[in-house]
DNA sequence: CTGAAAGCGCTTACAG
DNA sequence: CTGAAAGCGCTTACAG
């Protein structure tokens, strides 16, 4: 059933019809009924690859992020399509694994016109943002999310990252800790830098030696982490607490505590940056710092909703920070130690 | 840059342009060549819009699904992504937010030949099968997946949840459980009444009276869920276990149980449904019967290609059942009560 | 208020 | 081996 087939049937001009179902002032008001009571009757639908065709528009957005089997990721998709769904629009969506080249290889695909707008959190291996300027010099809405490339100009979401890590460490402090290590994750975004350098500033401001900082660099394989953290905890200067800048070194520690037999909260103190549903049943419940997931989602989606519909919005340089929450639990209580 | 910019660039027809890019055996090697060198030298990108238009076919395919920050949809996201992304097809996602209605109507926002194909796993509040004989009838191939309603005819892809529900009952008796609870969520798909049909049939094989099974009706509501939970351990016929036939009510046992002080697995076992990957870190650690999820979205991916690209193979009714795995934790643990 | 016509950017059957 | 032409199904500027 197309145009042509329904226009027959009502013995109308195409135009006309596609007129008519697109409520264009041209067409009288009773016509518009006719044809949309015959258009529901045999169930017209308009095909979209001709539509957006002739109007250069798709009514899609295209969603790049890491992964989805994570509880931050996967939140961030559900604002994103909770807008989305609003405004009838379709999400695409596009997995990088944290591969930089596959993270390129998207980016090239979605140069075809085949969405109207980017929304993207960069992986972790991302090492340069030409492929980003490259969607910028076609004039492709682009909007970046959480994982933010600092160079890159367009407009951004994301969460007080340096705040929240300044506040968990002083939380740590209040807490007695003395000797924190900061597990990271470093790359060339700057949202790690950020969460380094709250826990830097924190230990600072508190009257504790540059000396006492631990940056312990890990990466995205695991065992490789464990034992990173196994041999931390071995060691002479074996730290009372432990910033975990994702929520999978957090439960990396979880791990390695249970084989060593480390009791947290006594014997470590744990934090971490996670959007784990149930932190508060594991043993010990963690305290997490929690990142407005399913809001970066939304704000996100919505300023990019302006720069599609608002063309030359794209110049203004948007940049959206979020509270991130910080919810105290067992891992980080206050022990006496005897 | 388009086909006709990109002919009178290289001096030849668009025809004999497009054939060259699509590798007919009509063209010349060294005409292939020079036009693909110089597509690649001037960016060109096939407009995805006219291609599919012409071509009748989008390379895209969309996956339904309740929703997604639930660790089995987004493993199984996951598992959907990495074959299309192999296949170089384009995923579209829908979440019904378990709402109906929603359903219905993001399948007829899927008839129009937007999509080559249809990944579906139904809401629970799907209450018949009508949206899906549409699907059908317009001959658009679709699979459904883990959320599957017996009486459509089409390729299913799901778990053994008869068999693990009546192994996992089976291993609650063995721990000494007389008195299980199983909380269900009842709807119109035959899931949830698999899962019950084998704890049912587990504990007449092993000789426990019908009036020893007590099947708790829940809901979507966590609040009503909890109170529910609340009532049965409160009362005379406290059960010395409870299976969840879905994570969310596992996760609300663990809720309750902390709230009025009992200890699991001491005063009650629990046993669920689930993907979580933080189940061994709760405390206690929880007994899963964890699915497939990620494979189930490779399964059911791969048929609906096979559908897609094979016409007529529709009609072929494929049942694919995966195993789920039982791990045993602590809070199944049998515990000598004194 | 309605219709004829051009054109979005491809693909492919057909002619040469 | 290459090209001219039709057509996929729309939308919209233009004419009446």
């Amino acid at each position: 059933m197309n145009l042509k087939q329904l226009a027959k049937e009502l013995n109308l001009s195409i135009s006309a019809v596609s007129k008519a179902l697109r409520d264009s002032h041209e067409i009288s008001a009773a016509t518009k009924a006719t044809v949309i009571a015959k258009a529901k009757e045999l169930n017209y639908q308009v095909n979209p690859f001709a539509s957006s065709l002739r109007k250069q528009k798709s009514k899609t957005i295209a969603v790049v992020v890491p992964e989805i089997a994570n509880n931050f990721f996967s939140l961030a998709i559900n604002g994103i399509e909770s807008i989305a769904q609003e405004r009838g629009y379709h999400v695409l969506i596009y997995l990088t694994h944290e591969d930089f080249q596959k993270e390129i290889a998207i980016t090239k695909l979605l140069q075809n016109g085949r969405v109207d707008g980017i929304l993207m959190s960069l992986s972790s291996q991302t090492a340069n943002i030409l492929h980003l300027e490259e969607i910028k010099e076609k004039q492709i809405p682009l909007v970046l999310f959480d994982r933010v490339a600092e160079s890159i100009d367009c407009p951004k979401v994301n969460a007080d990252d340096y705040k929240s890590a300044l506040k968990a460490t002083e939380h740590l402090i209040e807490n007695g800790c003395r000797n924190i290590a900061f597990l990271s994750i470093s790359n060339y975004l700057s949202i790690s830098n950020k969460r380094m350098k709250g826990y830097v500033d924190a230990l600072r401001s508190n009257g504790l030696k540059s000396e006492n900082s631990m940056i312990i660099e890990c990466s995205n394989h695991e065992e490789n982490n464990k034992s990173l953290i196994k041999k931390l905890l071995k060691s002479k200067h074996r730290p009372d607490a432990i910033f975990a800048s994702v929520e999978k070194l957090a439960l990396n520690v979880y791990d390695v505590c249970k084989e060593l037999k480390v009791n947290i909260p006594k014997d470590l103190k744990v934090i971490g940056f996670s959007n784990l549903q149930t932190a508060t049943f594991l043993n010990p419940s963690l305290t997490t710092i929690t990142q407005p997931a399913y809001e970066m989602g939304r704000e996100a989606t919505s300023i990019l909703f302006k720069i599609i519909e608002k063309r030359g919005y794209n110049m203004i340089l948007e940049k959206t920070t979020l509270k991130s929450e910080i919810i105290i639990r067992e891992s980080t209580l206050a022990v006496s130690k005897k």
